[in-house]
RNA sequence: GCAGGGAUAGCAAAGCCUGGUCAAAUGCGGUAGGUUCAGGGCCUAUUCCCGUAGGGGUUCGGGAGUUCAAAUCUCCCUCCCUGCACCA
């Protein structure tokens, strides 16, 4: 017989929806508000998902257990481009994304619908709020809200307008990744094959022409080198034109100017032939060399500002391409290739010798190597310059050290800085930024992505010292499981700086001092929390958005004015009013809040400061719990792989209960655990086994306890102690490998001694089901209700361990037994190999229990470390002396390894002996003598030690 | 590049903070046996090497050190993974 969890698992979600067991109202006992990250409802959830809110539902249900008014709200997340992605992919008909969508059960004609935004929020809401309710999570969901509406939108803006007041809110300039075509930032998601636009910033540096007032812009990442620059590059099929931007004039190329207008006011004043270029003459701003324009083979118009800088001992392509010239018979004038860096770095490194092998992409070799092989090769192709290009860059960043100019001396990577700090400064060089990725990088609609500087965005400012400070010194004091955590939270929090808040497109709610743009979607969910503890009393109500006014945010979230005259203001009843606030008064007192740890480097660390930032301290975040991904057999599930399970599937073919314990109970909270068919299959069958033993009960009887039920009772309340130290620390494996594998097999152990008192066994397993519940609420009601109980399992208290029923002796006689029969096969094993012992079949096996004089005297040299000490101990003074000399003498070798053992009569340890004489004569396929030492015939009965009881072997 | 995490037996994975009870939990896989066992499952034993009785030897990425004692502490090295911003 095997549990049907389909069937199960509905029966008793019905029930609990009957007793209305997750709807919690503010009252008398303490509180608990638990929170999980609210989902995203661009993709169905599948069983990753389950692992952060089972493990949410698994802390509001052991806190429920434990006493607390528990509140465990959801809501759904919709605001921002992710939807309107998806959507603008269904209409373009992409197939791959109808795929995954059929994965998810998800109809073909439902799929045309959701080619409307709102509907595709809607519909994917539904299916993950079906799958929730069938995962069993404890959640109020009369309290279910959604960041597109209304209610959600007036306190997102009351948020910016108090931001704003305080001066968190900054304008600024930042460069985006942007869609010319679509005029349009875009992102990772917006990319073709999502490909993530990484923005460098360089400098361009101006180089004066000799004959007239313009400049060469060059752009360059190395501006350290400018010394060692021997003549400018430019392209001979490339449009030039004279730029005008910031009252100066600049010859740069024309595709190269249109890119740059994106990012600062650039006027085109009329072309410059590149043939031009080449008969002039330019200065440099550094030294005043003036040197020649030549033309460069490598040279892009849409690359920088399409002139470069040329840099021969340091930069491959700059070198090749002079070599070729000087091939070519081109007049370049008496160019010496000048080095402005040296290489200073430990010999060892690069051991000698090896330079000449060196090949490119090589990074344990030197810059110059890279140059002599290029020499080597009178035209390299590009690939093997590119490589030459990143190896010195490399190479000479990590070792390289000014050998002239004003910073001789010092570390190249540090010069740079200055160096472009000092050109900037002096007015010779301006900033920009470029795309540095290795491919160029296209939006989706085709168009080639480039930089924009965005002007007049607003952010969210994380880096305002005051807040920072206030949330560092915070961040001690709260808790962040898995511990250890705050560590990676404070160096997250230095880290966070300029947050943009405001995006051109996506739902949401509008930016109020920029009503075209919406809240950043990130931005817009860092209190959320706070409306869960109310906004079933404004349903109530029936307040329209439109009432919910900045007076009765400030009045329900702050406690500024009073009830009365924010009923006037909105048109709200004070009576609402004032529920709301004592909802959220009472509530927001202990929360906690949950997500996957990719979190913690936005939303959880923005949700303090913002916390920090409005709320008095009393509505602070108190404690924070992240958890690592799900696997699938070892591998990260992933829609390339295709081995994603869609939520609702997993639960229908595996159970909710055996999921939410493979995904939630099987690893540390930090890190990743493993779904797999077997885990699974190991988990319901050992539900099976549970569910087996407690229908067995009725045919017990109760009885005398023995040994074996003294040391199941003991093992029961050690257990519960140690467990809910776990559980309050959060180490949720930890927890259930006591609670539940332990438990099995101590269940096993104790049926196979021949334990059978039914009480015992009633109590042991009413305990473990009750521990069971919060993570597998389903099973445990059911076995909870074959117990024979009437009420709710899910509403009974967590169990206090009986200290007085802790016997560390009874599981110390156990341990022994294990071991000595463990013993007692090997003997058996090796003595049959003998010569004396060939042949002959075991007849009996005689365990000798120490006299208990060998216990003091082990434990007192466990104690003293030296037998001279020990043998004087008072305690042992009654003793023969050579007897027991000659005990401790054996110890000798191992005297520091020695720990004292618990004290055991060996009274009582010959009974431990007598009750499992059946079992170990099972395990060990021969009839079990237990004997005293005293009362021993057999030769070997002075072996006997208080660790180990003597074993005689006998044959017949 | 910067920051963080990691390397444990055939594989996966605990232990490391708080050194000794660690030849090292647990699961998978392997091997042997059992179960009136179709298959699968389940149960038992075993799974670093040696060993004619509970013993010995060598192990926890590599190297050095601290200590009576190190998988655990310190230093160095090698290799691997994750994140790096306007994106939820």
């Amino acid at each position: 017989m095997a549990i049907d969890y389909g069937e199960m698992e509905g029966r008793w979600q019905r029930a609990w929806n009957d007793a209305h067991v997750y709807e919690s109202d503010p009252g008398e006992k303490p509180s608990a508000l638990v929170t999980a990250a609210f989902p995203y409802v661009n993709e169905p959830q599948h069983i990753g998902h389950l692992r952060t809110y089972a493990t949410a539902d698994l802390y509001a249900r052991y806190k429920r257990l434990r006493g607390f008014n528990v509140l465990y709200p959801m809501g759904f997340h919709a605001t921002g481009t992710p939807i309107l992605a998806i959507v603008k992919r269904l209409r373009n008909n992409d197939q791959e994304l109808v795929n995954t969508l059929k994965t998810f059960e998800i109809p073909d004609d439902e799929i045309k619908k959701m080619e409307d935004p709102l509907y595709c929020a809607n519909y994917i809401m539904r299916i993950d709020e079906e799958g929730m309710r069938l995962a069993g999570y404890g959640i109020d969901w009369r309290r279910k809200l959604k960041s597109i509406e209304p209610i959600f939108s007036k306190m997102v803006e009351w948020q910016f307008i108090k931001l704003k007041e305080m001066g968190l809110l900054k304008q600024g300039s930042h460069p985006v990744g942007w869609c010319t075509n679509e005029q349009n930032a875009v992102g990772q998601h917006d990319t073709k094959g999502d490909a993530d636009p990484k923005i460098e910033e360089l400098i361009a540096i101006s180089f004066k022409d000799s004959e007239s007032d313009a400049f060469f812009a060059c752009a360059t990442y190395r501006p350290e080198t400018i010394d060692g620059v021997t003549n400018l590059f430019v392209g001979k099929g490339i449009d030039y034109v004279v730029a005008r931007s910031g009252g100066k004039r600049y010859y740069m190329a024309k595709e190269a100017a249109e890119i740059l207008s994106n990012q600062m006011e650039i006027e085109i004043e009329g072309p410059a032939g590149a043939e031009d270029l080449l008969k002039k003459m330019a200065i440099n701003p550094s030294n005043g060399d003036v040197i020649p324009v030549l033309p460069g083979f490598f040279v892009k118009a849409d690359v920088g500002t399409g002139i470069v800088m040329s840099v021969p001992a340091h930069a491959p392509f700059d070198y090749a391409a002079l070599e070729a010239l000087k091939r070519e018979g081109y007049p370049i004038g008496g160019i010496e290739y000048r080095s402005v860096i040296r290489i200073d770095r430990p010999s060892a490194a690069v051991p000698p010798g090896e330079l000449e092998t060196a090949r490119a992409g090589d990074p344990n070799v030197s810059a110059a190597a890279y140059l002599e092989l290029i020499k080597g090769d009178p035209s390299p192709g590009d690939e093997v310059l590119e490589r030459a290009t990143k190896s010195v860059y490399r190479e000479e960043s990590h070792w390289g050290v000014m050998a002239v100019g004003k910073y001789a001396g010092k570390k190249e990577a540090e010069a740079r800085g200055l160096i472009s700090k000092d050109l900037l400064d002096a007015g010779s060089a301006f900033k920009m930024f470029e795309l540095a990725n290795e491919e160029p990088v296209f939006c989706r609609c085709g168009t080639r992505v480039v930089v924009k500087l965005v002007v007049g965005q607003w952010f969210i400012n994380y880096g305002d010292e005051a807040l920072k400070g206030k949330v560092k010194e915070y961040m001690n004091k709260m808790r962040f499981y898995p511990k250890g955590g705050v560590l990676t939270y404070r160096g997250v929090a230095d880290w966070l700086g300029m947050r943009p808040a405001e995006r051109a497109q996506g739902m949401g709610t509008r930016f109020p001092f920029n009503p075209e743009h919406i809240i950043e979607s990130l931005s817009d969910s860092t209190i959320y929390m706070t409306l869960y503890t109310y906004i079933n009393a404004l349903r109530d109500a029936d307040v329209k958005p439109e009432q919910l006014k900045p007076e009765f945010f400030d009045f329900v979230l702050l406690g500024r004015g009073g009830a009365d005259m924010v009923a006037a203001t909105t048109g709200i009843d004070a009576m609402v009013v004032r529920r709301c606030r004592e909802s959220l008064e009472y509530w927001y007192n202990e929360t906690s809040r949950h997500s996957g740890s990719d979190l913690i480097y936005n939303h959880l660390t923005m949700h303090i400061f913002i916390h920090l930032a409005l709320f008095p301290e009393t509505m602070w975040p108190k404690q924070v719990v992240t958890n690592g991904l799900v696997n699938y057999e070892g591998k990260k599930m992933s829609k390339s792989l295709g081995n994603i399970v869609p939520l609702k599937v997993g639960i229908r073919k595996y159970g909710a209960d055996p999921l939410r314990f493979v995904t939630v109970a099987s690893a540390d909270l930090g890190t990743d655990t493993d779904f797999s068919v077997d885990g699974i299959n190991s988990v319901r069958q050992k539900n099976d086994y549970l569910e087996r033993l407690v229908l067995s009960l009725p045919g017990m009887k109760s009885q005398e306890l023995s040994h074996g039920d003294y040391w199941l009772y003991s093992k029961l309340n050690s257990k519960i102690k140690a467990a809910t130290a776990c559980m309050d620390e959060m180490r949720i494996k930890d927890a259930y490998v006591e609670i539940y594998y332990n438990s099995v097999n101590e269940l096993r152990r104790y049926m196979e001694r021949g334990g059978s008192n039914e009480l015992v066994l009633r109590e042991f397993l009413e305990k473990i089901v009750i521990m069971m519940a919060p993570v597998m609420p389903h099973v445990a009601e059911e076995l909870w209700h074959l117990l024979g109980k009437s009420t709710l399992v899910v509403q009974e208290r967590w169990p206090e361990p009986d200290e007085s029923m802790i016997n560390r002796e009874e599981e110390a006689i156990d341990d022994l037994i294990e071991r000595t029969l463990s013993d007692i096969r090997q003997g058996i094993e090796m003595t049959s190999k003998m010569s004396s012992g060939a042949g002959k079949r075991v007849g009996r096996v005689e365990v000798i229990v120490a006299e208990d004089w060998k216990l003091g005297a082990y434990n007192a040299l466990a104690e003293e470390k030296e037998i001279g000490k020990a043998m004087a101990r008072p305690e042992l003074k009654g003793i023969e002396r050579e007897k027991l000399s000659k005990f401790m003498a054996q110890f000798a070798k191992s005297l520091n390894t020695m720990r004292k053992l618990p004290v055991i009569s060996s009274e009582s340890l010959l009974r431990g002996f007598m009750d499992a004489r059946q079992y170990m004569a099972e395990r060990a396929g021969a009839e079990i003598v237990p004997v005293g030492e005293a009362d021993s015939r057999s030769a070997r009965a002075g072996r006997a030690r208080p660790d180990r009881p003597a074993i005689d072997i006998v044959r017949e």
